[in-house]
DNA sequence: CCAAAAGTGTTCAATCTACACCCATGC
DNA sequence: GCATGGGTGTAGATTGAACACTTTTGG
């Protein structure tokens, strides 16, 4: 900090809200309905104001879009937008969280809000496709060794839907047995002492998450 | 960016210039000669100015204290600063930075400036201290997969020089046949048909990165 | 008894870790 | 010839990948 200029540098957050719906991994896009990108689609975000903090802007966004507190929100990347020096905001703070399908519920605010698959979306406003971008690539590393996944699943849940989900993620097939190695010696999730019963078939036992919140794992 | 809101927030910059000097991990700070933090000392930075990259205004910082440029210069993470919601700037993105000690030439500014040991420095202005614990966490990770270590090292340098800094960043002893084999197989670097003599004992090969640029390695 | 999804072990290859001696040189 | 740092291999343990059959249930 060595000097104190006057400036023109605002600072926006956007984040990155992440999903995963019928085997498909889905982010939550709005439709813009003023300039700049007037009739684009957009992540959720806005310019932070003052007296507070990123982290508590972004999951106020996230909250106000989707009804979700307490869910997986991390910091992604800072991006300095637009990347053409000509107008405010300088520095876009990204974020990314990831929430269960089932309980988000799409607060119409001031534009029209839906998932669009992360794979086959429409070209976004400002920097957001390269954000979207990052935050899956970022997605796809905290899976392998973090419990980030209890975001995306309900409290209880069985081994098939886990592995379902890791799959829409990553977007290949994992060995069963292997999958259900890796996963319990990480440690991250317990069995309970009850199945779930679903057509004509075994009934498979129910997990959960030892803990519903961001986690570190052991040194990999 | 659903909203446009009218907001006082700020976007600094904070660099943490490191280096490996007699088997010591070092960072550059300098003391503050104004409010706020008078007399406290505190990485290089400054508020950004409108037009700038985050990338281009951190680059020129790097190179008003040191001189140097093309090195090992990468984004860590945003912090809101102040934590306590009171005056701008709101948003520090910080930087972190490698360079060789011997190239480096404190270009006395404003205020002075000296390189500290990041394993005891004084208390930081702002935030600056975590910014720090983050850098050094952040770079120890970098060190197994990247050829990061190419930015601390003379263009020409010996296996015990690579297995000197490495010992120094990571603050633990590494085995030398391991070393060589690991840092071999990465493929990081390639040995010169020079060898290098000093002293009253066997010449030493002298080794050069392939590649002298930020690079990311195989899937690990 | 058939269809459907759940659940479960073993083998092989690759990687990582620990560990100790000889080599080339200057004095 | 000795002191100094340079340079090298092997064995055991751990980790990750491939691979197929039996179990439980409802209809």
């Amino acid at each position: 900090m060595a000097e104190r200029k006057a400036t023109g540098a605002r600072v926006a957050v956007a984040v990155t809200i992440l999903t995963v719906h019928e085997g498909t991994l889905q982010v939550l896009l709005l439709r813009r309905g003023a300039p700049p990108f007037d009739g684009w689609w957009a992540l959720p975000g806005g310019l932070l104001p003052a007296g507070v903090t990123l982290d508590e802007f972004a999951a106020g966004k996230l909250a106000g879009e989707t009804g979700v507190r307490e869910v997986f929100l991390e910091q992604l990347y800072t991006f300095t937008e637009p990347p053409e020096p000509t107008a405010p905001p300088a520095a876009t703070v990204a974020y990314f969280a990831l929430v269960e399908h089932g309980v988000a519920t799409l607060r119409a605010g001031e534009w029209p809000t839906r998932w669009w698959p992360v794979a086959d979306h429409p070209p976004l406003a400002f920097t957001n496709d390269e954000v979207v971008r990052v935050a899956v690539a970022r997605l796809r590393g905290k899976l392998e060794y973090t419990n980030a996944a209890y975001s995306l699943l309900p409290e209880k849940f069985t081994f098939a839907q886990l592995q379902r989900t890791y799959e829409a993620i990553l977007g290949r097939p994992l060995d069963k047995r292997n999958f259900y190695r890796r996963i319990l010696s990480l440690g991250l999730i317990e069995p309970l002492d009850e199945h779930l019963k679903v057509g004509a078939h075994r009934p498979a036992a129910l997990f959960r998450f030892r803990r519903r919140q961001a986690e570190f794992l052991s040194p990999r």
